[in-house]
DNA sequence: CAATGTCCTAATGTTAACATTCAGACAATG
DNA sequence: CATTGTCTGAATGTTAACATTAGGACATTG
C-alpha cells in the first residue's frame, strides 16, 4: 500500500524546478542580495528560457519564502529583519521538536544511516559555505526520518531562508568553527541514535542558540531571547 | 453589521487569486471530490480566463495542500488517508501550541477584540458547514493574533485541508453540535483573554481532540493515538 | 490466450505576442 | 518653491498557439 519509500523520486520536475534551483543558487551565490529586484524578462533572458517557468519557479521560491511578490511589482529577494530572524528561530524550534520526537518514536534504520552519512560529510567541508550546506542537509535528513509529509513541507517553506540566514550571517573564525559544528552534529545524531529524547531535545536546542547567537543582538524588543519556558 | 471587514487591506491578487478561491469554494462545495482530476483546459473554459491563470491558482491550492500534482500528470483533489489526519493532528498541535503562547505573551487589545468577534459570530451559525467556516475563521484570528508571519503561513499551508477534513468528517447531531463547538471556542477565547497559559494549551489540546475524535479510528498503527507525553 | 509492441489521443509543458498597470519624470500652477 | 497633474516607459499580467509527453487501445506474435 505505502510502499512509496522513495525519498527523492521527482527526478523530472520540468523546467520551472530546474530554472528555480538556478535562480535558488543565484541567490546563495549573492548575485541577487537581499532586496534585489528579480525582473521576469531578465532572468528569462540569462537562462534562456521564456516567462513561463520562470514566472513558475518564482511562485515556487516564494513558497520557500526566498522571494517576496506584490502585484504589478514584480518580486524580490526577501530582506531579514532582527523579527524575521527570531520568527525563523521559534519556528523552527516547536518543527524541531515535533521532528525529533517522530525520529526517535519511529524512524527506519535506513533514516537514520542517512543522518549518520550527513554527519560524516561535514568532516570534509571545506569552507563555510560548504559547512552550511551540509548543515541543512543533515536537517533535511532530520526531517526526512521523521516521516511526516507536512511537517516536511513546513520545513521546506523555511529552509532556503535559514540557509540564506546562515550565509549572510558573516561568519566565525572558519578554523575551529568548521570542526565545532561537526562534532556538534555529531552529538545531535548520537542523541537520535539513542533515542534519548531529553537529550536530543536539549542539544537541538543548543545547537539553533549557537547558531543564531552569532548576532550579536536580536534587537527585538517585542520577543526578548528565544527562551520559552513552561 | 459591516459587510466587508477587510482585516487584511484589499490587496489585490489578480486574476490568479480569484480564480483559486473559486477552485477551492469548488472543492469545498463537493464539486470536485478527493482524487477528481483538475482539467485547465476544463477549468479555464469553465471560469471564463486563460489557462494561464488557471496553472498559477493550481501551483496556490498545491501550496495550500489542496491539489497534489505531478510532471505531465496534472492535478488532483488531495485525498485524505488516516495517516494524513494524524499528520495534521500532529502539526496542527505544535503550531497552535506556539500560537497560544505568542498571544498570551504579545497580542494586542484589537487582536483579542477580533478573537472574541469571531466567537460571537458563531452563535449566528445555522449549518454545520457555516460553522466549520467559523470555526477555521477562529483559528485565522488566533494566529494573526499570534503577529508571527511564517507560523501564520505554516497553518495557512494546512488551513484548507483542516477545513476538508472538518467538512468531509460527516458530522454529528447538528443540534447540539453547533451550541457545544460555539462554548468550547467561547472557553478557548476567555483563556486567551486571562492570559492562562496552561489552561489555553489544555483546551486547545481538548479542542483538537474533540474534532478529530470524530473518526471511530485512527487506523494507524505506527502513530498510535495522537498524545504526546514528555 | 497472454504478453508485448506500436500508435494515437488527450492532456500538460512551453513559447511568444498582446493588454494592463505602476512608478517616476517633468512641467504647469498655486 | 512646493504641489499636483499628466504623461511616458518599462515592467508585469494575460491570452492563444505550438511542442511534448503519458497512458491506453489495438493489433501482432510467441
Amino acid at each position: 500500500m505505502t510502499d512509496r519509500v522513495r525519498v527523492a523520486p521527482a527526478r523530472r520536475r520540468g523546467l520551472a524546478g530546474e530554472v528555480a534551483d538556478r535562480i535558488r543558487d543565484a541567490i546563495f551565490s549573492g548575485a541577487y542580495p537581499p532586496g534585489a529586484q528579480l525582473r521576469e524578462v531578465e532572468l528569462s533572458g540569462e537562462l534562456d528560457v521564456s516567462r513561463g517557468p520562470v514566472r513558475e519557479a518564482l511562485l515556487l521560491l516564494e513558497r520557500e519564502g526566498l522571494v517576496r511578490s506584490a502585484w504589478h511589482r514584480g518580486a524580490t529577494v526577501t530582506r531579514f529583519a532582527p523579527e524575521d530572524i527570531a520568527e525563523l528561530d521559534s519556528l523552527r524550534d516547536v518543527l524541531e521538536q515535533l521532528a525529533v520526537r517522530r525520529v526517535i518514536a519511529h524512524a527506519a534504520p535506513e533514516d537514520l544511516a542517512a543522518i549518520d552519512a550527513a554527519v560524516e560529510r561535514m568532516d570534509r567541508a571545506g569552507s563555510e559555505h560548504e559547512m552550511v550546506r551540509c548543515d541543512i542537509a543533515f536537517h533535511d535528513a532530520v526531517y526526512a526520518a521523521a516521516r511526516h509529509r507536512r511537517l516536511l513541507e513546513a520545513w521546506q517553506a523555511i529552509r532556503s531562508q535559514v540557509h540564506l540566514f546562515l550565509l549572510t550571517r558573516t561568519g566565525l573564525s572558519s578554523a575551529d568553527y568548521l570542526a565545532h559544528v561537526a562534532k556538534e552534529h555529531r552529538g545531535l545524531a548520537a542523541a537520535l541514535r539513542a533515542r534519548d529524547t531529553r537529550r536530543a531535545l536539549a542539544l537541538f536546542a543548543d545547537h539553533r542558540r549557537h547558531a543564531f547567537d552569532a548576532l550579536s543582538d536580536t534587537g527585538d524588543g517585542t520577543d526578548g531571547p528565544p527562551a520559552y519556558e513552561p
